[in-house]
RNA sequence: GCUGGGGUGGCUGAAUGGUUCAGGCGGUGGGCUGCAGACUCACUCUAUAUGGGUUCAAUUCCCAUCCCCAGCUCCA
């Protein structure tokens, strides 16, 4: 099946052709270490880790790229480097900050169960290149130096927009950002700037002390690694402008090559409760302090029963909505994985077959969902209604054919697992430390007698207090099982 | 001001020029259970912002109006 993705070049669905052959090359954009990773992290890089997902699914290589930046990325109200900023503020190196954040952001995203991009280059470890690139757009004629800054200058390309869309001239208009006084054209945008002698974060360049712009470190590593042209670039939507657009002039007037990248993909905001999260609204919550509240595969859960590019409101609700709904996909998990236990190898019977045929169907129906631009939510309600197939099935048959349940089994786990859920390892049916498992046993086999005894009363009580304690006892048709809550 | 995206049931969130608008959450009732849990079934009243238009037929296409959001300035 064709796989189709949305490209905000084109602001069209186009069919996913890559390069070369089964190879894909992505770059994503990734954080400005000089904080706590947030929600709005977390919803981005949760998106792009399933399309990896579901990339690989397909039968592709992937080899994915992520920066991360430490270094020339401005606040807007005193132009100042955010990270050198913070530095100043807690009185510690900047590459200490930087080194404290990136740890922590890696610690953060493995407990969300987000893959690793292959290569996490640091903007840094890459000045020697940058200040090579902006020598030879000099040189070519795209960019000029002036009191030790040196710009793009816009005005020598006759595309610049063309990904945002946007007006040069109407954009000045409304906006209100001052003019840097050295610029030629007030579009023009900064390459390198030049260090005040008290900044400490500064390198040597033909053109002084200084430090790179924001936007020269994703295109110079992206073409580092990726090569000249690739296929997929992604970020969240406020990057479109100025950040990918910037990226595409510099690329472009560099090596001559377009376009830059195929496919760009931009995932949307995330809201807090119908407000844009924000530290001036006191809304600004991050990955940890979520994580304390709610498991990492109910936050996926959450974060994929949106699109990736609309907008997603984080609320209390829907998260506890999340981790019920995962509960119940856990559940038939479980269920299947008890039913192979007593499975039969002979030939499968009518409703049997059936029942595969129903599987396959909805199984195609979550694949169709997903090359449609990674319609997460739609293959969810694929996957929910396999859920509800399978616990249907098996509620009513006692045995099952062996061959069959397998497979169902591997359809259900394999679709759940390229959404990146079912990361959980099985319920360890263990307390710790063989006496206390055989104390547990032995609880468990007491009750048992008193039920059949009919003493429900004293029953009921133990399984009450074995929940208390974290062990939860539920009765079956096939006897009683219990798990950890 | 300019550019773009939206307004779907109690909440959320897909889809579609045409038999009953998916799925999840929540609620109510039933089944199964000694009970509970899990699971399951049914229901949740006229659910597609408003007003026009095109059409045999629109929630879907077109126009207008109202409202919301984002980008244009740092942001994932």
């Amino acid at each position: 099946m064709v796989l189709r993705v949305f490209n905000t070049m084109s602001g069209k669905m186009e069919e996913f052709k890559p390069l070369q052959d089964k190879h894909v090359g992505l770059y994503v954009c990734g954080p400005t270490v000089y904080d706590w990773a947030h929600l709005g992290h977390a919803r981005t890089y949760i998106a792009f880790d399933v399309i990896v997902r579901w990339l690989e699914f397909k039968g592709y290589s992937v080899f994915y790229v992520q920066n991360i930046t430490d270094v020339g990325h401005l606040t807007t109200d005193t132009a100042e480097d955010k990270i050198v900023k913070r530095a100043i503020e807690r009185k510690v190196e900047p590459m200490q900050l930087v080194e404290v954040y990136m740890r922590e952001y890696f610690k953060d995203l493995d407990a969300l169960d987000v893959k690793r991009p292959d290569i996490s280059p640091r903007a840094t470890g890459h000045l020697l290149e940058m200040i090579e690139a902006i020598q030879s757009l000099i040189q070519k004629g795209y960019a000029y130096e002036v009191n030790g800054n040196v710009f793009f200058d816009v005005s020598k390309l006759d595309d610049y927009g063309k990904l945002s869309k946007i007006k040069l001239d109407a954009m000045l208009e409304g906006s209100r950002f001052e003019v840097h006084q050295d610029k030629k054209n007030a579009r023009d945008f900064a390459l390198w700037k030049r260090a005040a002698p008290e900044t400490v974060l500064k390198w040597w360049s033909p053109w002084g002390t200084g430090f790179p712009g924001w936007h020269i470190e994703c295109a110079i590593m992206g073409l580092k690694y990726l090569g000249s042209q690739f296929d997929i670039h992604g970020g969240a939507r406020d990057l479109i402008f100025p950040h990918h657009e910037n990226e595409i002039a510099q690329s472009e007037a560099m090596t001559g090559k377009k376009p830059f990248v195929k496919y760009w993909l931009h995932t949307g905001f995330l809201k807090i409760n119908g407000e844009k999260m924000a530290k001036s609204l006191g809304n600004y919550i991050t990955v940890r302090e979520a994580l304390k509240k709610y498991s990492a595969e109910a936050i996926r859960l959450f974060v994929l029963s949106t699109h990736y590019r609309s907008e997603i409101d984080f609320t209390d609700e829907r998260l506890k909505g999340a981790e019920t709904s995962l509960k119940r996909l856990y559940n038939t998990l479980e269920s299947l994985e008890d039913t192979k236990k007593v499975s039969a190898k002979r030939e499968p019977n009518e409703v049997e077959q059936k029942f595969g045929e129903n599987v396959e169907k909805l199984r195609g129906e979550f694949v169709k969902a997903m090359d449609e631009d990674f319609n997460t939510p739609q293959a969810l309600a694929a996957l929910f209604e396999l859920s509800k197939e399978i616990n249907r099935f098996l509620d009513e048959q006692k045995q099952v054919n062996a061959e069959i349940l397998e497979k169902v089994y591997d359809s259900f786990s394999e679709l759940g697992k390229a959404l990146g859920l079912f990361q959980q390892e099985k319920t360890e049916k263990k307390v710790g430390g063989k006496i206390a498992d055989d104390l547990v046993q032995l609880l468990f086999d007491l009750r048992e007698e008193l039920r059949k005894k009919g003493d429900y009363g004293l029953s009921d009580e133990i399984r009450a207090r074995m929940k208390e304690l974290g062990l939860v006892i539920e009765d079956t048709a096939e006897g009683p099982k219990w798990k950890l809550a």
